[in-house]
DNA sequence: CGTTTAATTGAAAGCAGTCAAACTATGTGG
DNA sequence: CCACATAGTTTGACTGCTTTCAATTAAACG
């Protein structure tokens, strides 16, 4: 079914507040336009204003920041029907990149007619609070993440996350997915680097906690995995969130 | 002059959004207590239900998380006149630890009186949202900061923006204040042991780039610093933050 | 197919951690 | 005011995890 794209994030505000059939109406009725883009493309860049909002309809897409000297940081991954950086609805100008990962539809709205919405729509402006509080609950277990735990226990963790995220929206997940990351983005999402990040994998498959061909992983024993990498889904908080 | 307690809260709300002179009166009306803490008391514990919202009239607090083998990473710092933990108002559990840091006057506030100003108010719910986004993005820069950096400029850093946030609220700041952190809490908030940061502030010293004795920290080169840190305060977004 | 990009492996170097001890504050009770 | 206890700081020696460098193999792509 060729649906409106924005049902999608009607979809993902309502998991968040109770919207009213008003609220629902406005959404909608915002002017969209859909983006077909490549792997790698650039959606927002570091330092830049930004003046619309961005919906994955399709695809996987990332935020990342760099340091003085290049290196970078992925700071969030975003999956199918979720939004790229609500956190920059408010914020004049963006402190952070945001890239696609695979090709990708992306559903453009204009940020002030968003904006106007939330500030005029209290459950339209609840449900963007708890979108972003929910993004800061996942970076908080990230900085944990990459801050505190061994090598090994990072790349466990972020394929953990992964699987877990990708359950909740019924895509595959700890039956195994399709990662869209490789192995040197992988390594800038928890402080590694490929080489690295290689050798945790080939430990992780050589312990039977995965199973890899190409792209594609497998959790043969889900226990074990999510014991090695320390993982527990409450920071996603993925149910009870409505919060009202 | 002895001031309501709710007026930090209140006047930092302002600096967020525009709040009309009821949103005002409503939020000084809240009931509220102000409880005297010593140095290293839990305010909020993982895990556990929140039913308070909390101020700090005066001193300073962090939120951390820790891995299953007891690893600490300190998630924020608090310092005088802003709120614990914004991101608990609307979360039904608490995913982090909130403890002060020296001793504390912390304003206590019912979660769910100002969650239903919150609601009921958009600019109340606005100026929440505005500070959820501003330490998200201190947030990211953290996890740029513990996932890339080598330890000296990890160290600058955190001192670096602790002197930019206290600038900002007119206290001390860029001309050096008394540091409440241990070395081990330091440390547990960029990522590395207490012998090390210790070993990075022997360093910068030497470098002329801080001076310190006891827990007071001065800054001679402040440019020179600010470089060594790879340090910029854009992600603090302490101006033209209002967003509407 | 040839070209480019990603994955894999080995060897060596280095940054940060661990362990252990000494030293310095700070605070408490006698 | 001193003696002691406790917490935090400082230093050294050593270990080890992760990076770096470099080369090879495999996969993806036009």
């Amino acid at each position: 079914m060729s649906m409106n794209p924005l049902e999608l994030m009607v979809r993902k505000f309502e998991m968040y507040a109770n919207l009213t059939a008003d609220d629902r109406k406005a959404l909608l009725n915002l002017p969209t336009t859909l983006r077909s883009m490549p792997p790698s493309a650039y959606i927002v860049r570091e330092g830049e204003p930004v003046s619309q909002h961005y919906v994955l309809a399709a695809g996987y897409a990332f935020r990342h920041k760099m340091t003085g000297d290049g290196k970078r940081q992925i700071v969030s991954m975003h999956i199918p029907g979720e939004a790229i950086a609500c956190s920059t609805l408010f914020l004049a100008i963006s402190d952070h990149n945001a890239q696609t990962l695979t090709h990708a539809e992306v559903a453009v709205v204009p940020r002030d007619a968003l904006r106007a919405l939330a500030l005029e729509r209290a459950a339209i402006g609840h449900a963007i609070l708890m979108i972003t509080l929910v993004e800061a609950s996942i970076l908080s277990e990230w900085l944990l993440n990459t801050g505190q735990r061994p090598a090994i226990a990072r790349v466990a963790h972020l394929l953990c996350e992964f699987a877990a995220r990708l359950d909740a929206v019924g895509q595959g997940g700890r039956n195994g997915y399709e990662l869209p990351l490789s192995q040197e983005q992988l390594g800038d999402a928890v402080g590694l680097t490929s080489v690295h990040v290689n050798r945790m994998l080939k430990s992780l498959k050589g312990d039977g906690l995965i199973e890899q061909n190409a792209r594609k992983v497998r959790f043969p024993d889900w226990k074990a995995l999510r014991k090695a990498a320390d993982f527990s889904e409450l920071y996603l908080h993925l149910e009870q969130v409505k919060g009202g």
